[in-house]
DNA sequence: CGATACACCTACTAACTGGTAGGTGTATCT
DNA sequence: AGATACACCTACCAGTTAGTAGGTGTATCG
């Protein structure tokens, strides 16, 4: 049965969502499962280790799995990344409960990428397969023609990622749902007025 | 002598931008100090009063004196927010290592707002004063002409505010200034573009 | 049936960490 | 000179927390 070890995964998940991976404490989290420190040392040598486990097993699956949608979207790139915005305001920023907790993946980031390396590689790893699949997109586009040739491609990749980790970023201070709203619909407006710079 | 104070917070600020609130060791920090654990609790009755601290009198003042040179800015708002911005690249944001560390604080909202109430009244006014003056700054720049009038304030000044956020968590994630620069830079062009949509 | 492997449990510990109690030295005021 | 206030120090404590040692029960395999 790997039922434990799913159970352990998810449940710290949750907290380290809530207090960061330094402030998630495993005792307390394997007390609410109802699980012994025995069973969690069996599936995992350390806490950072479940880390990393959580970074590979949850995270990056999720995030690589949204974006794969924008290289696979049938109407083009733009369509590709607006059917993404819609996923963020609908999926996962649902509320100002969610709006206050942040991005997972940001979260970790921030908190974790400085210090310590095995962290800021598997995170890297993600911001980086996100950004190679977004520049792919955007790079077909221009070669279809829905986009203008002097487009800055690596540029514009960058920002609409920095764009969306900025609506969770404000969203999060402000404890907002519809803060976070208005700063994607700006995007998803400029995102669409890409293709209009190129008639 | 308010020496020790100062040291104190100038000292545990710098720990708190690299470990986070949690993960910062007032221990370790006042033992680099060569200052006593005495002297640290004559200052400050406990370790998240320390922090209250720092927000108030450094973080607030930094950043909020920043944000006041647009409202003051000469030649208009788009001039002004292209001044912080560039203040942002040369400043703040200024080498691979800066842009590992991410700015304070956004980290410091990431960590800690969803944990504190004290932490997030605090920082959320820092972002509310921001977005404030940001706001009236654009306003005025709508009234005097300087900007289209079916012009979006509130929505633009959060896009504004949450693309820097962005550019400091993908600089941080990517541990890259030309990253930071990049999306900064796409950031001025769309700030620039705001005035000529008027005419 | 005995052996082996797996999944898990109980009880414990060593290190850390925020915080406290009570004292000392020095300057200032009266 | 005595009293008071301030700035700071030393030694200690109590709670927490990651991690460990060693054991138990059960299923499977030969």
């Amino acid at each position: 049965m790997k039922a434990t070890r799913e159970e352990l995964l998810n449940a710290h998940f949750k907290a380290m969502h809530l207090h960061g991976f330094q402030g998630m404490r495993t005792d307390k989290v394997i007390q609410e499962l109802s699980i012994t420190k025995g069973a969690f040392y069996h599936y995992f040598p350390d806490k950072i280790t479940l880390g990393y486990a959580i970074v590979e097993e949850i995270l990056r699956p999720q995030y690589l799995g949204l974006w794969k949608t924008v290289e696979q979207h049938p109407s083009g790139v733009i369509d590709g990344i607006l059917a993404i915005l819609a996923q963020f305001k609908s999926k996962i920023c649902t509320s100002d409960e969610s709006a206050a907790l942040g991005c997972p993946l940001n979260n970790l980031i921030q908190e974790m990428s400085p210090l310590d390396e095995g962290f800021h590689n598997r995170l890297q790893f993600i911001i980086a397969e996100e950004r190679r699949m977004l520049r792919q997109s955007l790079k077909a586009g221009v070669q279809q023609g829905h986009l203008p040739a002097h487009l800055v491609v690596d540029d514009v990749t960058l920002f609409i990622l920095a764009s969306i980790q900025g609506a969770f970023a404000i969203g999060k201070a402000l404890k907002s749902k519809t803060a976070f709203d208005q700063i994607i619909g700006i995007l998803e407006l400029w995102v669409s007025q890409l293709a209009k710079q190129s008639a």
